[in-house]
DNA sequence: TAATCAATATACCCATGGGTAAATAAAATA
DNA sequence: TATTTTATTTACCCATGGGTATATTGATTA
């Protein structure tokens, strides 16, 4: 064994110097901790209720630190919303490709969108109302939950169209079933016994009941 | 025709000088001018971004006039829902008492339930989140909240029994029914083109076809 | 007519909290 | 070693808005 294949284990030891990637890592991991704990204490008492000061006393920094990382209290929140409204867009993308009766695949997506709406940054979209944003974010976020809903809309009928699913009327099928399945975002608790993936079944389950062809 | 009953016209006329009774009622009217001022004024912008200064504005008085009608910002709002809640209670009340399948029951009540969300002190029931509260409205809140769920809860139970509604898990159809009626309390607008009787009438019909016992 | 009460306004107090300026310390770079 | 950059703090500014003390006016009642 050469001499020079020993030290890999030394120079792998957790280092207080970090290099520049380090330095980058360590970065986006704070500005992902401030924007952990602000979505929760948005989700805990809400936007206007949530001060900055409590944001970075629960993280044990100061205020001007959570300014360092993200921009003012608005930005927070659209960064926050921006990150459950992805989340969404990814599954909605997932599913769009998943194989399957436009039925199963509408099944799918659906329980990934409710457990989406009872964690952090998926609750965040559900709670934050227009009226918090400006005039510019609130646009955008509605144009991002619109595609959200056009993806529903399009499996509801493709679901129509093979037959998987009955002849409904999309848009309010699609009203009712976000209503349903948005709604824990108000009432689940992360700390009760349901897990979000149980409620999330049983609430598609009968959620989807409804559009379920009659035999 | 006897000259005393000519003056009965004179007398009736409207008179700038108001009797007890009539005082009351100017009070009454009043009060009830602050509150539904108030009430949309939460709906438009959130409990925390509306101000008393902007409500007593848009009624053209001075917020002082507010505390003399009602108590403080907090007592507002948990007269408006209060108000709201009431009207569910009493739509509730009267569909335990109609005749009819525990289905049709249900069904009637649903509709008037989905109709109240959409009004304006039923809107703010549902936009209320009990964070907004101090601890003692929260648990009255929630207590008046859980009356309608068992409400909801015990008609389907009696669906079930008489056999008009299918064997679903009650608690879970109650959170999904509340789920997809209570959401256009977020969407609906009340100078849209919709009625909320004709909003209603589509989310109920597709809610309820998950509960509907299959051919 | 005097005393009282109801309705309302003006003018204020003050806590909260978003946002920033400026200082410091530590590390990275030249 | 000198300079710059990054991370973070302390200390502050100031607008908003809930809430109140007090004055005013006009009607009610004794």
């Amino acid at each position: 064994m050469p001499k020079s294949a020993v030290p890999v284990s030394a120079t792998a030891l957790p280092s207080p110097f970090r290099n520049k990637a380090e330095r980058e890592q360590d970065r986006a991991d704070k500005r992902a901790a401030v924007l952990l704990a602000a979505v929760r204490m948005f989700n805990a008492r809400g936007y206007h209720a949530a001060s900055l000061d409590d944001v970075a006393a629960s993280l044990g920094v100061s205020k001007p630190t959570i300014y360092h990382y993200l921009g003012n209290k608005e930005q927070v929140l659209v960064e926050c919303v921006n990150r459950g409204l992805s989340m969404l867009r990814d599954a909605a993308d997932a599913a769009a490709r998943a194989p399957g009766s436009g039925h199963d695949r509408l099944r799918a997506f659906l329980l990934r969108y409710a457990c989406i709406n009872m964690d952090d940054f998926g609750r965040c979209v559900i709670r934050t109302n227009e009226e918090l944003l400006s005039m510019d974010s609130a646009i955008q976020f509605r144009a991002r939950k619109r595609e959200i809903d056009d993806a529903v809309r399009g499996m509801i009928a493709e679901g129509i169209a093979d037959g998987s699913i009955a002849p409904v009327d999309i848009r309010f099928a699609s009203f009712a079933l976000a209503g349903a399945l948005n709604w824990p975002a108000r009432w689940h608790d992360p700390d009760g016994p349901m897990s979000p993936a149980e409620v999330a079944e049983k609430l598609v389950d009968i959620a989807l009941g409804g559009l379920t062809p009659r035999g």
